[in-house]
DNA sequence: TTCCGACATAATATCGACAAAATTATGTTT
DNA sequence: AAACATAATTTTGTCGATATTATGTCGGAA
């Protein structure tokens, strides 16, 4: 008898579907703009038509898969213009929400940033040897910065920003095409926004963050303009 | 032949559905927390299960509908917390919104601006003798609220106001239980804000959409409350 | 009476099949 | 050979049926 909430592997498909195309769309390994078919999809995730488009509706109205009349799905496109909008919300959405988290933030809201953070530096690195992203870093690095605004007491505030940085996490693909050996300190900007946060420093915490923002949305530009 | 999308009332349902549990959501016709049964709206909305479940989804997503593991769909339920998050991050979002619109806008933006203010004072009134709303205030009252908005460069800002809109919407079918007459001139207040808005007015715009919330809000805070 | 468990009923979520539409391929005409 | 019309194929979107899960009811025991 399952303790937690049991995931009957056939039973919830459309949960389940969802979790899994949402997780191939940021991790890149289905690419931007890159068509839907039902048929093959049902084949990848084992299930029917009706849960693949249940996942497929929700994931619309999240503006990561875009919908035609009557001419199927498609992984949304991506552009620079795009990522540029993207990073302009985010550092207003999160910045905001990380002000009004650094005030009501408790002790559970400060282990569980430590919890993410450790797991963070555990997990493998981004990009693995063949060249393609790691699904424990992606999900790890997602948490972390899910966990800084955990104790945010708007939900839509939560829930804007979870969406664009999903939105955002598709463009790092791009960095793992061309090899591009960081000339940056990934593992330390990380660090380094942990420490401010928990220091409730409402100076350097936001300042921090749009620069973390920047740093990767630039190094995606300058790989997408050229 | 059709000029414009052509909605073939059997061939795509499922947008058809979706706009019309969305508007019947949010004009209260389908009340907040009412248990949503697929079996009462395939009869309700003449389609089949999967048509619906792929609108519900959508609306989860949007924070209309809620969905609980293997016991189907409800809509949204509503409480005083929620309407004031709501029209703080209204506030919030549609104030950054409006200041970058009022600094693109083009001739085209004040037309549909006009035009929208116009077909909302020819709107029957909102509440209609037998106390249910009226569809065609409704839609007129959020096309106005989008006209505001349609000429800002960012597509999630518009995207994020029109759903905090909706969301807010939806509150005031409270106003139509006890018919409180209303000790407001509404239509003035649409009036003042369109003329701040064209006058690009950045000092009053912002502030009379303020208080424009603020007023709606307050009025149902106050029955919710009693 | 109140609580618990088995049974009957109702509702959900998924599937496979079908009809409508779009896409591709084919053939015909200029 | 290019352009258009037509036919074949693929793909989408919807339906009705079914298995699984939740809900409600009834009877019996503490």
């Amino acid at each position: 008898m399952p303790l937690q909430t049991h995931s009957n592997d056939k039973l919830d498909a459309a949960l389940s579907v969802y979790e899994k195309l949402k997780a191939d769309i940021i991790a890149g390994a289905l690419p931007p703009d890159q068509k839907l078919k039902i048929e093959v999809l049902r084949d990848r995730y084992a299930c029917s038509g009706s849960p693949l488009r249940e996942a497929l509706s929700r994931l619309t109205a999240e503006s990561l898969v875009s919908q035609e009349n009557q001419r199927g799905f498609r992984v949304a496109a991506i552009s620079s213009d795009d990522l540029r909008e993207l990073i302009r919300m985010r550092k207003l959405i999160d910045v905001m929400a990380l002000n009004e988290t650094m005030q009501q933030g408790d002790a559970a809201w400060e282990e569980g940033i430590i919890l993410a953070h450790h797991r963070l530096t555990r997990a493998p690195s981004e990009i693995s040897r063949d060249n393609r992203r790691d699904m424990t870093w992606i999900r790890s690095h997602g948490e972390f910065h899910r966990a800084l605004l955990a104790a945010c007491p708007s939900y839509y505030l939560r829930n804007f920003s979870s969406q664009l940085f999903d939105s955002c996490e598709r463009y790092r693909e791009i960095l793992s095409r061309v090899d591009v050996l960081y000339p940056r300190d990934l593992a330390g900007e990380h660090k380094a926004i942990m420490d401010a946060v928990l220091a409730r420093d409402f100076d350097r915490a936001p300042k921090l963050i749009c620069e973390h923002m920047d740093n990767s949305a630039n190094l995606v530009l300058r790989t997408l303009d050229a």
